[in-house]
DNA sequence: ATAGGGTCCGTACCATGGTACGGAGTCAAG
DNA sequence: CTTGACTCCGTACCATGGTACGGACCCTAT
């Protein structure tokens, strides 16, 4: 049996390995993000076991976050500020952003639904049956 | 008079800037296609002029083809299976090709609605006039 | 015939977002 | 008190999709 390691003993004293698995993310990737500056490398804690890092709920929040506004389209250069503006009172900053990054998604979503259109007419052209190529080229031709 | 040189003559007889330009790419990037095999690199003509390559519509609607597969999500990788395909009669990996991309697309443009909904909630609750940061973390949270 | 831009080609470099490696140290269970 | 998994950290490497550079050659207008 494997012991309950570091990893999973009390709740909200996460070793790096359980916070990445909390986030769904790798153990390399949480580092990147500490080298990015993303997210805090917390201090070693002190006593009995204070050469392991810990990390918390926060830490959670802070990488689930970063997971949902790449999904949202934002680089980490952006997700960077992103977080710095979290700590600022910055409003009008904060819409801004937000603001042109949904005119961003339009245009992608709308390039996206434009792409799927093509791609139906492309399967819809090409049922099993008829002779010859599909016109592959074709069916992305506007 | 910067002289209409061997890219703007005759139609159908383009030079490598000449079909970049109609393809709206960089000369750099056509290079970079040919070398990934998703573009042909025309023979050379003999006679006058025989040390340069020229090229003609069909390698601007690759091009273009090359672009539009790009924007429906495809990589380079698969475009060069859809290229290589275009040439064949397999209509069946054609269409499977086509609905396992639309598949993707579909879970794009949802995460991206997703995305898009979440900025719009932010730039709501961030309204300029309220004090304190905006909680740009919690738009996120699901 | 010469100047200046264009072409050709190989090779090198870039940004983004990770992923892997290796050695040293740590920790808890057996 | 050893063993085996995990941590820490630096550094190296990867894939994707280009972009840039440099030398040699070519072509056409003047």
């Amino acid at each position: 049996m494997p012991a309950p390691h570091a990893a999973s003993l009390p709740p909200g004293r996460l070793t790096i390995a359980g916070l990445a698995s909390a986030a769904r993310v790798g153990v390399e990737t949480v580092r990147y993000y500490q080298r990015r500056g993303l997210l805090e490398t917390p201090e070693r804690g002190e006593g009995a076991g204070g050469a392991i890092r810990r990390y918390d709920e926060s830490h959670v929040r802070r990488l689930r976050f970063i997971r949902a506004a790449q999904a949202a389209g934002f680089t980490l250069e952006q997700i960077s500020e992103l977080l710095a503006l979290d700590a600022t009172s910055d409003r009008a900053r904060v819409r801004a952003l937000a603001t042109e990054q949904i005119a961003t998604l339009d245009a992608r979503i709308a390039a996206l639904e434009e792409a799927r259109a093509a791609l139906q007419h492309l399967a819809q052209a090409c049922r099993a049956g008829e002779a010859g190529p599909c016109p592959i080229l074709a069916a992305f031709d506007r």
